[in-house]
DNA sequence: GCCGTTTTCGGCCCGACTGTTTTCAGTCG
């Protein structure tokens, strides 16, 4: 529709309803049989009429008909820096160009530079860009950008006239990938600042460069990350601040409720009608200024947040300090690097009062699992360690595979054995939705079984989520008294932060774990707990901030009496 | 297309940077 140039608005419409269902935690059958998607804001008649359409045919009339104007090769192009809906339509309309190979045709033939509203250096920015998307993975993991943000960082901090930094975007809601990284500084020569960051050595590309804002190619050991640098006056900083960490919709939401107060927002503060400032170098003053509860960043989605800051119902999020132990770790058992006393003593440096270790199990024989007959000596092991190590508690556990059939790896003897068992599925990740589901369920009826670790199975950016109905997995996870997984690491966070969100809905008790294969991976947590968080989980919801004895209760309640 | 304590019609978030322009459109976030 951007390509036909039709009514932005409209299409506005359109990409807001596609949002709501994106991030729709509930199955979006059952939220229209029960009425609930005609009740969500933003969902009118029309989409309503053209979900309903598209649930019971599996196509859309109107979206066939875009289809037969637009072919769908030519909405490739928007993904090409620079390139937006006026430029696909000037592509199409006069080159005729329908798909990328077309467009490196006529690009190769300089035509692109000829075409009125183009030049050489926009023709070259194309060519560039296809270059950069063809080699480009898209968007990169949180600790990727994490890196890059702390590597610009560390250098600006040494410029001279800087007052304060601070990492915006989507680094700072730790959102689950980074499309690009933002630096915000509060300074007053942004020229100078923008010019220092745009010239510093790991800067492999300068992609932008003005007064106010920088933008760049980093490198960073691990891959190149493109980095935005803001300048404002320290005046603004917590506009800047609010404005830059987003997310756009969050933003959008704020700006109307401004607008509606006859209030005016942006990243230079919140303006009256004679546009004077009335709030901007915090962030908690705009939110004040605005009738609502600071929002943590990490709920900036649009997902509610807002709704529950006016009626003073925002949830006080899980932190990191508030985790009393780890309960997903391997060690040099199975395919871990460190023994079980080096695991034990970092997490008793990271302050945890007990870990628990869960290598993995015998049929998982890629990682070296062990068979019944290690388990049960490691389990001795572990209560021999026990006597000795001071200041932690070390609990015998398993990360035991779910096999094919829907058995599990070890008998419920030797589970009985374990202080906490966690599963998970290893093998058959892409079989149907009912297969991956009903292995799941069933694991669960076992009263042995604590947690269900990665429950999606998903590797970002490598291997897709299994087939699995969520849904059914956080109700049947509520009815056995059995925890889910937030797994930290940065390739899986599996439950994702909108799974944990129904999760915490349904009163499941979520297990962050770090699946650490040494004792650096310990350091994962963070992200685990930033998951959560983003899925509005409390202490309350999360087991690792509960007691030894608590935990303890956990496995005990859901045991034969 | 969606929405309504100014409105059922007429609005809809806002600014920086770039390139192709002589005053602005397109793209991006």
């Amino acid at each position: 529709m951007e390509i036909l140039a039709e009514d932005r608005f409209r299409i506005n419409s359109y990409r807001k309803v596609a949002r709501l269902i994106r991030d729709m935690p509930t199955d979006i059958e059952e939220m229209l049989s029960t009425g609930k998607l005609a009740k969500t804001p933003g969902i009118g008649k029309s989409s309503l009429a053209k979900i309903e359409e598209f649930v019971t045919k599996g196509t859309i009339t109107a979206h066939q008909q875009l289809l037969k104007k637009i072919p769908s090769e030519l909405l490739e192009l928007l993904k090409i820096p620079g390139v937006g809906p006026k430029g696909v339509k000037a592509l199409y309309e006069n080159l005729q160009v329908k798909s990328m190979k077309d467009l490196k045709k006529v690009l190769s033939k300089n035509l692109v530079a000829e075409l009125p509203g183009f030049g050489e250096k926009k023709a070259a920015a194309i060519a560039k860009g296809i270059e950069f998307l063809e080699k480009s993975t898209g968007r990169i993991l949180l600790d990727e950008a994490l890196e890059a943000s702390e590597l610009v960082g560390e250098f600006l901090e040494k410029l001279s006239g800087i007052k304060k930094i601070q990492p915006a975007g989507s680094v700072r809601r730790m959102a689950e990938t980074i499309g690009d990284v933002d630096i915000l500084v509060a300074a007053k020569d942004g020229k100078r600042i923008i010019q220092a960051f745009t010239g510093a050595e790991f800067v492999r590309e300068v992609i932008a460069s003005g007064p106010t804002k920088g933008s760049a190619i980093v490198q960073t050991e691990a891959c190149p990350v493109h980095v935005d640098v803001r300048v404002v006056p320290k005046e603004s900083f917590g506009a800047a601040a609010q404005y830059f960490t987003g997310s756009k919709q969050h933003n959008v939401r704020l700006r109307e409720i401004a607008l509606k107060a006859k209030l005016k927002l942006n990243e230079y503060g919140l303006f009256d009608k004679k546009d004077k400032i009335i709030a901007g170098s915090s962030e908690e003053e705009i939110y004040e200024r605005l009738g609502l509860d600071y929002i943590d960043p990490l709920l900036r989605e649009d997902r509610g947040e807002i709704e529950a800051a006016q009626n003073h119902k925002l949830p006080k999020l899980v932190q990191l300090k508030d985790i009393k132990g780890d309960l997903h770790m391997h060690t040099n058992a199975s395919d871990g690097d460190n023994s079980i006393k080096e695991m034990a003593e970092a997490a008793r440096q990271l302050g945890y009062k007990y870990i628990c270790i869960t290598d993995h199990s015998k049929s998982s024989a890629i990682a070296n699992g062990l068979s019944a007959k290690r388990l049960a000596n490691q389990i001795k092991q572990i209560h021999k360690l026990n006597e000795k190590i001071k200041g932690i508690r070390i609990l015998a556990g398993s990360e035991v595979d779910i096999l094919a059939n829907g058995s599990i790896d070890f008998d419920n003897k030797l589970l009985a054995d374990l202080d906490f068992v966690i599963v998970s599925i290893h093998s058959g990740m892409a079989s149907s939705r009912e297969k991956v589901t009903t292995r799941t369920l069933k694991a669960m009826d076992n009263p042995y079984i604590n947690c269900i670790a990665h429950p999606t199975g998903r590797l970002l950016g490598q291997r897709e989520p299994m087939d699995i109905d969520i849904a059914a997995v956080i109700k049947q996870a509520a009815e056995t008294g059995t925890a889910l997984e937030v797994n930290a690491n940065p390739w899986r966070l599996d439950l994702k932060d909108i799974h944990c969100k129904m999760a915490v809905e349904a009163g499941v008790k979520l297990a962050i774990g770090t699946d650490a294969h040494n004792t650096e991976g310990l350091w994962l947590m963070e992200y685990g707990v930033a998951t959560a968080g983003r899925g509005w989980a409390t202490n309350a919801d999360v087991l690792n901030t509960l007691t030894l004895s608590k935990i303890q209760k956990f496995v005990k309640n859901k045991r034969p009496k």
